[in-house]
DNA sequence: ACGTTTGTGAACGGAGCGTGAACCGGTGTC
DNA sequence: GACACCGGTTCACGCTCCGTTCACAAACGT
């Protein structure tokens, strides 16, 4: 498994203790800077951020991993009791979370609990839909069983795409998403990809992309099930 | 927000204090045959199993609930501190979980965190009147299920409307909270997009826009008259 | 009956998008 | 180091669609 990411450091020593006898390989960060500094070349496994003293710190790293700076899922929240209410109106920032001072069982009970949810509902490494599939893992994709080969940036796009599928995205939104961004006016620049997506996906399929005029772009047939 | 299940019947009185206290609309059932028999119209908006001295029956219960017995989403778990161990192996049988005697502030943020997620998640949001169905993430709509496709105008101002049921706004006030604030052209645009509406409505649900001689326009049936 | 307000059909003009091709920085090759 | 190649970005052009407008007919209120 992936290193967890731990704010702060040095943790508290008893969770560090109960990582450790868990058996979970780990690294302290002291900041957002340290977490995307220091991110493995597989990226993090997976968070704990307590929430103490430098609650401030704490909550900025949470908000720095959510838009996306720091690729961790998922992420979890170790919180004094008293400092309970900062939850509130930060249901966004956190998958899970343990007050502290935590019974060890709990907290491994949460890891587990959250690991697994990771691992089978947010991890999978196919992304299906329809006669499309992408794997992953190994950057490649498929219609029909028949292989397709896209660049990265047209791979990327397809990906987040697929990955939303019903959802319509402004290309602003796409451009800030999948290239990663602020971008300074190549908003064209999604649709010759959108048109090299379509192409490629073959005449039969390309209407996979939908065009919602002066709005962006939606992957995926009209689903009205709830 | 639909009525969350509860498990045992009745409930320990603390978490039936806090679910009263919290708003919560909830009802006990003994088992999963009572979870069946007595879901509501709109399903379940949730569940919470106690897992105490009936620990056979409540994991019965969350097994019946995974398998799509009943209709319910999220699942929350109650268990005493010394039964930790149970949730081993049972990972796919909950959401979340929280050890009695709970914090009320700890049960209440989780079930604020589990319902917040599930709604951003799972729910698309959805703009309804009777037979009308806007997605507002799909930009897709929709008349007794069947879809319609409308231009971009159309759709910004039926939601508009549609999510002011029963208010009549003039042609003025709908050009500058539909169009923009600062918009320089012929009221008359309004009554053009308004007739295109309705008529892709359809007969039968053109009614659903009625005019409002020398006011506007308003959305919905009048509930003061026929 | 008349004036005002709204519905209707049609036409205009521009915004938005698809498309082909050029541009440009990075990388590997000889 | 010169070169070709590849992928991402940008540009220019043309077409389609749709938002707007207009003129006239119908409906409504006084």
């Amino acid at each position: 498994m992936d290193p967890l990411l731990v704010f702060p450091d040095p943790p508290p020593p008893d969770l560090a203790r109960l990582l450790d006898l868990g058996g979970y390989t780990w690294k302290p960060v002291a900041d957002e800077k340290a977490a995307v500094d220091q991110t493995p070349d597989d990226g993090w496994g997976g968070a704990i951020v307590v929430v103490g003293d430098q609650s401030e710190a704490a909550w900025a790293l949470a908000r720095a991993i959510r838009k996306g700076e720091v690729t961790v899922e998922p992420l979890l929240v170790v919180i004094g009791g008293a400092r309970l209410d900062e939850l509130e109106l930060r249901d966004e920032l956190f998958d899970d979370f343990c007050i502290d001072p935590f019974h060890p069982r709990e907290l491994e009970a949460r890891l587990r609990h959250l690991f697994w949810r990771g691992r089978s509902s947010t991890e999978p490494e196919l992304v299906e839909y329809g006669a499309l599939v992408l794997n992953l893992e190994t950057y490649q994709a498929a219609v029909d069983r028949a292989p397709i080969d896209l660049t990265y940036m047209e791979y990327e796009l397809l990906k987040f795409l697929a990955q939303h599928p019903g959802k319509v995205f402004t290309r602003e939104t796409l451009l800030s998403r999948v290239w990663g961004y602020e971008y300074y006016g190549g908003a064209r620049t999604v649709d010759v990809h959108i048109r090299r997506l379509r192409a490629k996906l073959g005449e039969e399929h390309a209407n996979l992309i939908s065009t919602v005029r002066s709005v962006g772009y939606r992957f995926g047939h009209s689903r009205w099930s709830a």
